[in-house]
DNA sequence: CCAAAAGTGTTCATTCTACACCCATGG
DNA sequence: CCATGGGTGTAGAATGAACACTTTTGG
């Protein structure tokens, strides 16, 4: 592209367009899973400089015909092993010096998968692969823990307000104080069990199931289910 | 940069890392203004293909060694001549295929301004600069549309819940029914004055002045301002 | 006096909060 | 029977919505 083509198309610079076209952007994906009663995030230890043996949000570089929900669902999948995954775009950063390789602008993705099912595999790049709960998240490689504290923030706004994303890291089929659980634990304050349970059964899109908890050696909860359906609708 | 170099900071690709550095980033401003009523939006009227003589958002090419919030407030400024200006990135469109130039992400960023400070001034490469009611937006250029949709979606919720946010837009000193008549016309939904009142003399950023209305043929509405230092202090 | 917009008070309905209580199961 | 968590009801406070009313100015 030359300077002339540039002005063509309604640019006029005092310095050539190719510079412009230097940028490689990347995108980062802070993973949530719920797992005992606790939140994690997946990190992977980096193998490699800068930041080598440091833990790092999982990402990559964007392929240069590959769209950005596309790069994101890529590295949820080729991590994870799960299709269907539910993704948000979060914040991009892109401080001039945030990457040594050269200028790599990174968008902040968030995910929530259900923990128990994916398979957990070390990537190329990465030596380990560790799941951190959320209110002990170490020091990660690059800014990655501010894209990390963004996406927290929307969580936790989303549980707040009772959206319907929580639910994405539960299984099929879950009880209300599970759920209670997780929220209490992501917002990081106890709240009323019976306040909470008429909040989300308030909800049309929580329904309930015929079926209730096994083997516990207390009274069994009933099992509710999301109908994404209803959700759709909302938004 | 070579592949080797790549490799030892911790990529390995198939394909060489120098075809990752070829997008460009812009930013892209949605800029609101309150005038006589109504809230309206800049925009420009591109002079040269593509989308030659169609509105689109200001916006421009983000410099190599710029910061991206660093462009948005250039745009800003340089289109506006204001300093000091409430703004903030919403969200990041990159489809393949948005620029015919080439691979050119864009960050879609919101701007709040006093629109009768500013004195309005054509750029290199706009015909024409001109404001748009809210609710009369025109078809816009590339993914334009897209992204001032996101932006409106962004405004409405903040003014909703009463964060301060649309005071950016009104003069240092204002009325309540200034800024309710605002509030109403992004809603696009009538509000009850009492109601309104009471929730924004409530929130304790504003405060009043002893000054009131002058020349008006009625009662004189008094004066309020807003302290930006109680703002900081709730996020 | 009137017109016009500013500003206040009151009522009723809805939602939130706290907390006491009952229920079903295993052992 | 008990322990354990599941699940419900209710009273009082806080908030929200609707609307009638009073106040202050210019003319």
């Amino acid at each position: 592209m030359t300077r002339k083509a540039a002005e063509d198309y309604g640019y006029d610079y005092n310095i050539p367009l190719d510079e412009f076209f230097q940028f490689a952007i990347s995108v980062d994906c802070v993973i949530y899973g719920y797992h005992e009663g606790k939140v994690k995030v997946m990190l992977i230890k980096r193998g490699a400089d800068p930041y080598k043996g440091k833990w790092a949000l999982p990402g990559d570089l964007v392929y240069p015909k590959e769209a950005l929900d596309e790069a994101a669902r890529r590295v949820l999948t080729e991590l994870t092993g799960l299709e269907e995954i539910y993704m948000k775009q979060v914040h991009t950063f892109g401080a001039v010096d945030r990457h040594t390789l050269g200028r790599v602008v990174t968008l902040g993705y968030m995910a929530l998968i259900e923990m128990y099912k994916h398979p957990l595999k070390a990537d190329g790049w990465a030596e380990e692969v560790g799941w951190f709960e959320i209110h002990e998240i170490p020091d990660l490689a690059f800014d990655h823990n501010e894209i990390f504290s963004e996406s927290l923030k929307f969580l936790k706004q989303s549980l707040e307000s009772h959206s319907p994303v929580g639910f994405e890291m539960m299984p099929k089929k879950f009880t209300l104080l599970d759920y209670l659980e997780l929220t209490e634990y992501v917002l990081n304050k106890r709240l009323d069990k019976a306040n909470f349970r008429k909040k989300l059964l308030a909800q049309d899109f929580i329904e309930p199931l015929e079926e209730v908890q096994k083997n516990v050696k207390h009274r069994p909860a009933k099992l509710y289910k999301i109908n994404k359906k209803k959700i759709e609708l909302e938004t």
